[in-house]
DNA sequence: TTCTAAAGCAAACGATCGTTTGGTATACTT
DNA sequence: AAGTATACCAAACGATCGTTTGCTTTAGAA
């Protein structure tokens, strides 16, 4: 046999995490398995455990990375504005585009549900509260009529949002940007005064 | 051994169905083994082959009674109101005790993803569907402003109605018809008309 | 009363699961 | 130049998976 080993410093690591990803947010957690994976990356299912002790580690390290990408995405397209439903509706949008298109990573956090995962159950409770302080904190700035229940508000837009994960289809007539446009302005009118 | 076999027209049908749904929900359909099933039934892995040719099949089985049952409790609460806001938040109450407190088979139609499911995919599609007829039938004799997209109406609220499932805690401040009355005021408020 | 089909037991099938062990080659350290 | 830790291979571990096969008992049909 042919031996090209590599040297460590390249390590497949990041392909690792990448495969990964991708198998669950396409099949799940379970249905995804460490053979799978390891054939993806074109590696010995044994050698995954060179870098992770256990399958739900490394789910948790995949869970990780989509939560700050999802962060960082959301956080960077809500500094283009100011009015606080222009920052709703933009955090919405980056939200929808990385769940639904643009990232396995964010796609794993928003499928793979904590409570499926014993072991690292909790980590991935916190880190998905993190994201989500996000909009309590951008719903806290919307001038919403008095009485109104923002958590109500935020529980309803999120859970919408991300259930569009189960019937959301890329050659479908509505886009990330469209939905987002849709939901909130389902909202907005209900909080604005009239005359 | 002192074998009290019982006759097979008490056959423990009912009971498959019933502990397959409590577990399918719990559980997930992947994260339950048939012979989960048939220890809390009390038979024999094999068994089970007398009433399905799948575990898939059994799925289905609870699927449809899901939806059956589910359908039934809305059309029920339906009926006791007339005004169209009205007989909506009656199906958003009957849903939401349906899939968070009364009903395993129902909360296995929420909770399994039919894309899981290869081989019975489109069954469960299908039956799905011809549930959310309902809200379809009840969004469209719903007074809304013009131009107001009435699908998207539909999603973000059957979304954020699905989507309580994995925040919902029966010992939490909000049940099931608190719930529905926050949402739906979020939603109403933007339709009526301000003099 | 005889026959048939349903329901379940008992035991096993092969496949796949997550994981472990031990060896080997490479890169970095000293 | 020698030593150590890393990244991976190679092969296997026991456990569990969905499912099958053959047999037995019983209920209802003939």
């Amino acid at each position: 046999m042919t031996s090209t080993r590599k040297p460590h410093v390249d390590s497949r690591l990041p392909q690792v995490l990448d495969k990964a990803a991708r198998l669950f947010r396409t099949q799940g957690f379970e249905g995804t398995s460490v053979r799978d994976i390891a054939r993806a990356v074109g590696m010995l299912p044994g050698s995954l455990y060179c870098h992770f002790a256990t399958k739900e580690e490394l789910l948790a390290a995949v869970y990780l990375k989509g939560v700050e990408q999802i962060s960082a995405a959301v956080q960077t397209a809500v500094l283009a504005h100011t009015g606080p439903w222009e920052r709703l509706k933009a955090a919405c949008v980056a939200h929808l585009e990385s769940i639904l298109q643009d990232d396995d990573y964010a796609q794993v956090v928003i499928r793979v549900r904590p409570a499926d995962v014993a072991l690292v159950n909790q980590n991935l409770i916190d880190l998905r509260n993190r994201y989500e302080q996000l909009f309590i904190d951008l719903i806290k700035a919307l001038p919403l009529r008095k009485g109104t229940d923002r958590r109500a508000f935020r529980l309803l837009l999120i859970g919408a949002l991300n259930s569009s994960q189960t019937w959301y289809r890329p050659s479908g007539k509505y886009k990330p940007r469209a939905i987002a446009h849709q939901f909130i302005a389902l909202l907005r009118q209900g909080q604005e005064e009239k005359a």
